[in-house]
RNA sequence: GGUCUCAUGGUCAAUCGGUUAAGACAUCGCCCUUUCACGGCGAAGUGAGGGGUUCGACUCCCCUUGAGACUACCA
């Protein structure tokens, strides 16, 4: 009774009750294996790594069992929240092809049954079942300033079981009405918390869908439920949230774990059916002590999905390395089906990987590389010109004036059975191409072998013709080479290289470094095609 | 400190008690193309340590060690 009028004073607003509200949530009507889950992040203006990782996962498990995948804002710490922050989970949900089938639009409509889908917008539900756990006695109006710092409100909370002859309680767990009454006369703002009714010494298990039963000691803490501005932390919010919203499996980091036991006492105190989670491990980095650490937005630029974006790295190659982190069978099926849409993969919920991964820029690369050496030259100009767009202006003014020419080069041994592999991603073909823009330094060029390089470009560049053919190009080379004292025959000058001046080998490198700068490039007579008559004849027309 | 999680080569990893311990990336070598690549072939490299259980353990149990995470009116 003490209980129903404390709760009436605090909440005198809420009416609606609990009965009314899951009365508008009822219970989703799924097939056998249907899985719902969802992506729930903060606004607050980037997407960690971390946060898409979980993300991915939720989406494929909706995806390989036909389930549902919504998401749900979750900005309920004011503090941390940016504008235009929602913008930004649209636009890397979108650019990465990421399909949800419940959420908020960005003008407020709802998208689904089980909004709103924002968890502001919700406070009404958070403070009717706040009121409810009140009334029973199971939750109790906190009138502590904000305990951050407070380390001797702290440490009485922890204290309270253990020195109960003493009355060393919780200053607030066992107000009377008359109490609480006096506290709000006064004006003062109150937390809710749980009236946990462990003692530190019971033990809870939960399921993991990675980890399989985990054993904990169970909550013993008075946890907050409603902040002194009536908005609930992360674990009220998501109790109620997944529940009214029907999630089937709630993913995230292996962060929660130990926070699970908490959220295991409220599903309990509000009489719901606890659900089944999934704490995936964290992506690490290697630290500079050689140890693993979480990776981080502060020194970790790949933290931040943006910088994907900004590498023009393609998303199907970042998606295809997180999706082989998840499961590593995706690689197998990726060197089978090397054309398939990586969307027909299919996986069993109980295979996801439970190491901490150390994330791999170089394994990422090579996959791209294998997506991008997939492209037409079309595509890739495409592809450029849309990166171009947005990070590089002047590249794209040129790259519009210079389509055909762009193309021409974007396509030197980019088609046939055995494309080369060498663009990672789009911002660095503007270098990797440079000698196509402008002419190459010699740097390249050795300086023991300036002598004969000079020697031989001279001879080359007289005997220059343009050539129409791969063939006719090398056959000139080779001639050249010939008259200058260099094996024509590489067997021949394999046994004997000290009666040679080099190799047919050497006097293409030459070549490529005059034409280029590099002793790597795509095939020279193609470059050649490319750059034109005149451009080539002043390249080949050089000294070191 | 307490609680929890994890532990196969440099990295990602397969094996769900029976074995020459897959494969991918990276590294190195060879072959192909008398060029660069691509591609092909090959090499090197791993079960943290110690106890059990078992005919047999990388696989199960325990201890140690190491690493990570959590321990807020943040998520």
């Amino acid at each position: 009774m003490e209980y129903q009028k404390i709760a009436e004073l605090l909440f005198p607003d809420v009416k609606l009750t609990c009965e009314e509200i899951f009365a508008k949530y009822p219970k989703r009507n799924l097939k056998e294996g249907q899985v719902v889950s969802r992506f729930a992040p903060s606004p607050t203006g980037f997407i960690h790594i971390g946060n898409f990782f979980q993300m991915f996962i939720s989406y494929n498990l909706t995806r390989v069992s036909d389930g549902v995948f919504f998401l749900r804002i979750e900005d309920t710490d004011s503090k941390r929240e940016k504008e235009g922050a929602i913008d930004v989970v649209f636009e890397i949900l979108n650019r990465f092809g990421i399909k949800i089938d419940e959420y908020q639009t960005l003008d407020g409509k709802d998208i689904g049954n089980y909004g709103p889908y924002v968890q502001s917008q919700r406070v009404e539900i958070y403070k009717a079942f706040a009121k409810k756990l009140v009334a029973e006695g199971k939750a109790f109006p906190c009138f502590c300033k904000k305990t951050e710092g407070k380390e001797d409100v702290l440490k009485l909370r922890e204290n309270k079981f253990q020195n109960d002859d003493e009355k060393e309680y919780d200053p607030c767990r066992d107000l009377s009405f008359e109490e609480v009454k006096k506290h709000i006369d006064n004006g003062e703002k109150f937390a809710i918390r749980l009236k946990t009714k462990n003692t530190g010494k019971e033990r809870v298990k939960f399921y993991d869908l990675i980890k399989g039963e985990i054993e904990a000691k169970a909550n013993a803490k008075d946890f907050v439920l409603l902040k002194n501005d009536g908005i609930p932390p992360y674990a009220f919010a998501h109790a109620i949230d997944d529940t009214l919203m029907g999630t089937t499996i709630v993913v995230r980091g292996e962060d929660y774990i130990g926070s699970t036991p908490m959220h295991i006492e409220l599903f309990e105190a509000l009489g719901f059916k606890p659900t089944v989670y999934c704490h995936n491990p964290l992506i690490c980095k290697l630290g500079d002590n050689g140890n693993k650490r979480k990776i981080s937005k502060r020194y970790d630029p790949e933290a931040d999905m943006r910088y994907y974006f900004e590498q023009g790295i393609p998303t199907t190659a970042v998606l295809e390395y997180l999706l082989g982190i998840i499961n590593s069978g995706f690689e197998i099926w990726r060197m089978k089906n090397p054309d398939a849409d990586f969307n027909e993969f299919k996986f069993g919920i109980n295979d996801i990987t439970a190491v901490a991964p150390i994330f791999d820029l170089v394994k990422l690369a090579d996959i791209s590389k294998n997506v991008i050496s997939r492209l037409s030259a079309e595509e890739l100009y495409d592809s450029w010109l849309n990166w171009a767009e947005e990070f590089d202006k002047s590249l794209a003014a040129w790259l519009k004036e210079n389509k055909a020419y762009a193309i021409s080069f974007l396509g030197i041994d980019r088609s046939g059975a055995k494309p080369r592999k060498d663009i990672a991603n789009m911002s660095m073909i503007k270098e990797y191409f440079s000698y196509m823009f402008f002419r190459p330094t010699l740097d390249e060029v050795a300086e023991e072998d300036k002598d004969k390089f000079n020697e031989f470009m001279a001879a080359y560049q007289k005997a220059f013709t343009f050539p129409s053919s791969n063939e006719e190009w090398f056959a000139l080379v080779k001639e050249v080479a010939g008259g200058l004292g260099y094996a024509t025959d590489n067997k021949a000058y394999k046994a004997n290289p000290e009666v040679f001046k080099g190799n047919v080998a050497k006097a293409c490198e030459f070549v490529r470094v005059a034409i280029t700068g590099r002793k790597n490039s795509p095939t020279l007579y193609e470059i050649i095609k490319s750059l034109g008559e005149k451009e080539t004849r002043e390249r080949l027309n050089v000294k070191k």
